[in-house]
RNA sequence: GCCUCUGUGGCUUAGUUGGUAGAGCAUCGCCUUGGUAAAAUAGUCUAAAUAGGCGGAGAUCGCGGGUUCAAAUCCCGUCAGAGGCUCCA
């Protein structure tokens, strides 16, 4: 109870701040209207619309400190009811205050103003008691573009972002914070320990460099090896495929302006922006029968999505990338027992080997969807129950489902607190219609099977992003590029670090030879920056002995027989601890 | 796509009212070395040095136009990136 009121008094706290914010533009930019300017998860924001006056992040200095002259002079809020006409009257000059006016008394909702003193706003309750006193820890953060009401047809409005604590030391530390997240993106990392690296003539497409490819493949190689176990079957397809196909999926008709095409010898060809259609494709290529379903086709084909310019970022928003994909057609009696299985699937990925933090998302039934009401409430229901049953921490998006069936999709926060959307399962019912898939009964006749869309990393690229900043670079043993770095202490020493190399790679272990002339500590830190998991030190004593001095990534020196050193990581890599 | 901002050797960056683009790291050569990084506070010892010394190479200042005697700098266009919005794995 008391965090909750902790959170409610931050709430208001900020929004009181959005209040002093606007006060404070709009008395720098007379005739500057504000929009809204609501509380979010860890600040607030105000929107404005600076008529033709543009402000930069310089300016953020200068608004901080005509807030600070203002709030001095703030008391507690004096809280008005008042009738739409007076609203009108009081707002004249402010059209997005108008529009909500106009929009509240639709509603039937009370209209209310504000005033701590000098500036008399619309808004309801949720203020702090003495803003003189209490609103003092407080920072502007940044400046974007934001469409009224979230609509891009309407105008864009200029968004300031800020936050603020109820002590100094929270917001110094919140701040801290923010600069240690930075030093953890992916892109910084990616760029420091030389996984990967993106040109200016393929915007959105990633190029893994060696390194980053040893990881990309060492991810790959663990979901193959699930997918033994688990039964599925891998198949390889084409990138490329003529319009009809795309006519048939739905996908010109709703995907066009997504997907990049090509014309050739007059037939226009499309980069698939996903698998289902070739899976599709691959399934009707023979007559089915119930006994052989569940049929699990997985795909790690490269996949393309013209995505707006302005979305790109990263290894997270991409416009080649490849997915953990896999197409699971069921009839409808396998359809719990199917998804349950790809449940466990994601909670041996995320929980056993990656350790990460998410939550799930049920997305229902929209306003406009294909199919039988009653299918969508039967996998509707299987969903829900699954997911509590398994005590997975969930939220429910009602109308958030795909159009052709409902989902649950595995959400994780990035470095920089941004969700992406990872694993998901999407139930569907529209596609095997479209395509016309069957499988032969039990009672000899024909069935629509069911398609259960999965992946479980999502993209690999944007999995991989997580992880980067998830092990702030650290990656496990297993995962790591390289895995033990060999550092000679003086040239008559090559030669045997040369050896020892050869013997670790015979155990496929993954090592880099240091034998350049610096000194050992300039070794140990060049090395340590890259966060490599071992250092061995090669010099006289190693050679006498069959002993290695072992530097671990958390600064412990052990000497260890080289055999055991051998055998242990051997087995360390093995188990992907 | 829209809004705001950014773009200078491989990386990090300096560049004032327009007047010959500087530096650090990395790299290359030579010399000298070598036993576990750095930062912060206090202190001790040692040393050539605790990220050794000297020298070298490396930049069409994102790209294309324009203004000017003269453009990294001013103007226009364009590309890419960042933060958001919309959209989405």
């Amino acid at each position: 109870m008391k965090e909750k009121n902790q959170k409610e008094y931050l709430d208001n706290l900020r929004h009181t701040c959005a209040h002093l914010l606007a006060k404070a533009v709009k008395d720098l930019w007379p005739g500057t209207h504000n929009a809204i300017g609501p509380s979010i998860e860890d600040g607030f924001y105000q929107d404005f619309d600076f008529g033709k006056v543009k402000i930069s992040e310089e300016d953020l200095q200068k608004i901080e400190k005509r807030m600070r002259q203002i709030v001095e002079n703030w008391k507690q809020f004096k809280f008005n009811e008042v009738t739409v006409s007076e609203a009108k009257k009081l707002f004249k000059d402010n059209p997005y205050k108008l529009e909500l006016i106009e929009d509240f008394s639709k509603e039937g909702k009370k209209l209310t103003t504000n005033n701590p003193g000098d500036f008399l706003d619309l808004c309801k309750m949720g203020h702090i008691e003495n803003p003189s006193k209490e609103l003092k820890n407080f920072k502007l953060l940044k400046i974007a573009g934001a469409y009224w009401r979230g609509n891009e047809k309407n105008t864009m409005l200029t968004r300031i972002y800020g936050t603020a604590f109820s002590t100094k030391e929270e917001l110094d530390s919140y701040l801290k914070m923010l600069e240690e997240s930075k030093k953890r993106d992916h892109r910084v990392l990616g760029e420091k320990l030389g996984l990967i690296m993106f040109t200016e003539y393929s915007p959105g497409a990633p190029m893994f460099l060696p390194k980053g490819a040893i990881i990309y493949n060492e991810l790959l190689k663990l979901l193959r090896e699930e997918y033994k176990k688990r039964g599925y079957q891998e198949v390889i397809t084409p990138l490329l495929y003529e319009k009809g196909l795309w006519e048939t999926s739905g996908h010109w008709e709703f995907y066009k302006d997504n997907m990049f095409s090509m014309e050739s010898e007059k037939r226009i060809f499309n980069l698939k922006p996903m698998n289902c259609p070739s899976h599709c494709l691959i399934y009707k290529h023979k007559i089915w029968s119930y006994k052989e379903l569940p049929l699990r086709i997985a795909d790690f084909a490269p996949l393309h999505r013209n995505e707006l310019s302005g979305t790109l970022s990263g290894l997270t928003r991409v416009r080649k990338f490849s997915q953990d994909d896999s197409h699971i057609f069921v009839t409808e009696e396998q359809l719990e027992k199917e998804i349950e299985n790809v449940l466990d699937f994601e909670k041996y990925i995320y929980n056993d080997i990656f350790k990460l933090d998410y939550y799930m998302r049920l997305g229902t039934r929209p306003d406009e969807f294909m199919g039988e009401v009653k299918l969508w409430d039967k996998a509707e229901k299987i969903l829900a129950k699954l997911l509590k049953d398994k005590k997975i921490k969930h939220v429910i998006k009602e109308k958030e489902g795909a159009f052709y069936g409902p989902k649950i999709d595995l959400m994780v926060k990035d470095a920089l607190n941004r969700e992406w959307q990872l694993a998901t399962i999407q139930v569907d019912f529209q596609i095997p219609l479209r395509f016309n898939l069957t499988y032969e009964g039990s009672d000899g006749k024909k069935h629509t099977p069911i398609i259960i869309h999965r992946a479980i990393m999502g993209s690999i690229e944007r999995f991989f992003a997580l992880i980067i900043e998830n092990y702030a670079g650290k990656f496990p043993l297993w995962l790591s590029p390289t895995q033990v770095a060999i550092m000679t202490i003086a040239d008559r020493h090559v030669e045997y670090a040369k050896k020892l190399r050869e013997e670790l790679e015979k155990d496929n272990i993954k090592v880099d030879l240091d034998d350049r002339t610096e000194s050992i500590a300039k070794k140990v830190r060049d090395n340590q920056a890259q966060y490599i998991n071992y250092l061995i030190t090669i010099g006289d004593k190693e050679m006498e002995s069959n002993n290695l001095a072992i530097r671990t990534r958390d600064n412990n020196v052990i000497n260890m027989n080289k055999e055991e050193f051998i055998k242990k990581i051997v087995k360390e890599i093995k188990e992907r601890c």
